[in-house]
DNA sequence: CTCAGTGCTGTGCAAATGCACAGTATCCAA
DNA sequence: TTGGATACTGTGCATTTGCACAGCACTGAG
């Protein structure tokens, strides 16, 4: 759920504080920082946890847990991308949705970003719904790879990820699901191209690995 | 300075409750998990501050900060852990083959190892060979659940672990792959229990998750 | 033997703290 | 127009909490 600006700025006043002391500011100062009660705090603490940021210890002194973590050293951390509106662009560290505290040097080759899988078209390739797949930041691919594909919905002016087997002969690109239940998606580049306009599809990156969380089904 | 064997103990204690609960322990909580007085952990946070362990914050509750972490960077790595001779506890941290940067929290619950998968007897449940599965230490496990088992050979001595679909009934245990080519392993525990010896299967933990590097095949 | 350090019990207190309850005002969507 | 979310003030209370002071027992160094 959307933070207000207010609320996004408790939560940042939070994160340095514990960067600076080691531990949770209590609720008296959140408020003595932000010059109102100690229950208007609390209240913003407790919208926090609805919210997800946060995690509230009842009854305990400066019992704040915040989950995702802004802040931090980003050496080893991976952004977590979903689909963004046109224009923006979809990979840019700023719009990341999550960082992940996982080495991207893991990946072969180094990935760059995060994204989240939905469906099942890739089931077949060990692939389920919900899973993290890394991706190595790269226009080009070969045939047989599995990438990132950013498709533009020229109308709507939306570009959304989704992840598909490559294969390209000449100028004619199949996006292919591994599973039979789903159609090849065909490109035609010619016609791509002869569009004059923003190409409605192009190769975010290609898929250097998976991270699935949670027991499984 | 060098610690007393106590004050390591309750070092220990408080970084483990802050990177459980995401805030420092308070005299009371330290006094009730070693059952002494509210003062005798008083003094032995001022002994630990006094040997530069950690910084307190006068008047804060649980104003305390972890100076010098021990696990140091080992707080956002997972042990990996192959198959290792007899005897040897199969997931002490010492024995880890790699550590590897991933945030054990990550998981759901939390991760304690990675273990290496082999073969493709849990294809269908997405898990390929080579996958690294993030296991939670647990020594129960329900129906249902993928679990990390344990498994003795008494003749040799060698225990290893094998990944599988847990299903118990009454004392009969079965492994079940995710691959129709494979036969479930069907363990009866009060044969296991009379051989009196070592027991021959033992759950090592559940899977709570899956990491996978490499371009597809 | 003495003294410092460690490792506790026990009491008491003032301040810090979380929390419940009662209001007020604004904005926005149904 | 009503209701809910946001964003506060203000009061009061029971606990929690840090902290101070008074002891006791043990140990190891000088």
């Amino acid at each position: 759920m959307a933070l207000t600006t207010r609320q996004f700025e408790i939560l940042t006043f939070i994160q340095e504080w514990i960067r600076e002391r080691g531990f949770p500011p209590s609720h008296g100062d959140v408020a003595e920082r932000f010059g109102f009660n100690r229950n208007a705090a609390r209240e913003h603490l407790l919208a926090l946890a609805r919210k997800g940021e946060i995690e509230l210890s009842p009854n305990d002194a400066r019992g704040i847990r915040v989950l995702k973590d802004a802040s931090g050293p980003r050496q080893f951390e991976l952004p977590l991308f979903g689909n963004i509106a046109a224009g923006a662009p979809l990979t840019a560290p700023e719009n990341a949705q999550e960082w992940l505290r996982i080495d991207p040097d893991l990946f072969r080759p180094r990935a760059d970003f995060l994204h989240r899988v939905s469906g099942d078209s890739m089931v077949d390739a060990g692939i389920l719904d919900g899973d993290l797949v890394g991706i190595h930041h790269q226009s080009e691919a070969a045939n047989g790879d599995i990438i990132a594909a950013c498709l533009l919905d020229r109308r709507t002016g939306y570009e959304s990820i989704t992840l598909k087997r490559y294969r390209r002969r000449g100028r004619q690109v199949s996006l292919i699901a591994e599973n039979p239940r789903y159609a090849p998606i065909e490109i035609d580049l010619a016609k791509d191209e002869a569009a004059q306009e923003l190409p409605a599809f192009r190769i975010a990156g290609v898929m250097v690995g998976l991270f699935r969380t949670g027991r499984p089904k």
